[in-house]
DNA sequence: GGCGGTGCTGAATGGAATTCGGTCGTCATG
DNA sequence: CATGACGACCGAATTCCATTCAGCACCGCC
């Protein structure tokens, strides 16, 4: 991936709706050039979709938390992921190194809530908890900003230094 | 906030680029009723934007890692966050409960760009850092259920609101 | 019952998305 | 060196969508 298709890119990640035309202009491509790599880009899984972002507090979901689960039997099959992904209420699930073995982001309507939410999870995944509660967020969501240089991700490539 | 908003809102966020057209097959209202509706939730920042989903990895952001943080003096004036906010590779920040002030989502190249940035955060916001890499993201960014109940949150007013 | 506010519909218009044909440069091959 | 396949680009044509604009129905209120 290059340049063109990087700054493509990045403006889709600030602006989910910037229409090709826009994104002929701040490329210099015509239009169907642009929609010809913006398409290429969805194929490939570059882009992976389109959303709005919503604010939570407004739709009733003002609490958001930080759960750590950890297996209680060790030996069991590590599958929580699937055994969690019914649950709405977990926004993002990360394996993570350390002494737990899943981050999960939670948003609910309420401390209640939130207390019959780790009840579900427990059960379902056989999982200890240990939750961190959000008191604001300052911001999320940032698009990031692509290196120009590199030729990212996939392939090999790294410039860096080998050694 | 009533029912037909909050569906719009669930399927926007589901897929930001749906048409008007879409929405209002889906919503059972006609185009410009549901433009209407749409361009309201905007304005009153139900909607906070849109933005394409990007796949970290094909972008030369294969590495993700919450970053915990603690002031290393804790009567000095706590704004973090404005000192972290130039540091793109911070997707994220949340204040949080708990013996860390704020966890931070970032995202970086490689193993040497995380030594690199967590020395800037330390740096920038004069705190200490733990930090917990992840390892792969069964999932994120799913689309919250919003409860056909409730009038969710904010005080967001009946009609004659004041703005 | 009249009035203002709100939300809806349907039609009109301008602009954008998408498709298509054609051009150009690159590269591998004969 | 010719040639043909390929990939990327452009511009125009077409279709679709966003946006605007009346006009109407439904309150709640005086």
């Amino acid at each position: 991936m290059e340049e063109i298709d990087r700054r493509i890119v990045t403006l889709l990640a600030r602006d989910g709706r910037m229409s090709f035309t826009d994104l002929a202009r701040e490329t210099g491509l015509s239009v169907s050039a642009v929609h010809q790599r913006v398409r290429r880009l969805e194929k490939r899984g570059v882009v992976r979709g389109y959303a709005a972002i919503i604010d939570h507090d407004a739709v009733g979901l003002p609490l958001t938390a930080f759960v750590s689960i950890k297996p209680i039997d060790p030996a069991a099959p590590d599958d929580a992921p699937e055994r969690l992904a019914h649950l709405s209420a977990i926004e993002a699930c990360h394996s993570v190194a350390g002494d737990e073995s899943y981050i999960l982001k939670v948003r609910v309507a309420s401390p209640v809530a939130l207390e019959d939410l780790l009840q579900q999870i427990r059960a379902s995944a056989n999982v200890s908890t240990r939750t961190t509660v959000v008191l604001s967020t300052p911001y999320e969501h940032r698009a990031p900003e692509l290196a120009p240089s590199e030729e990212a991700g996939e392939p090999e490539a790294r410039q860096d230094g080998i050694a």
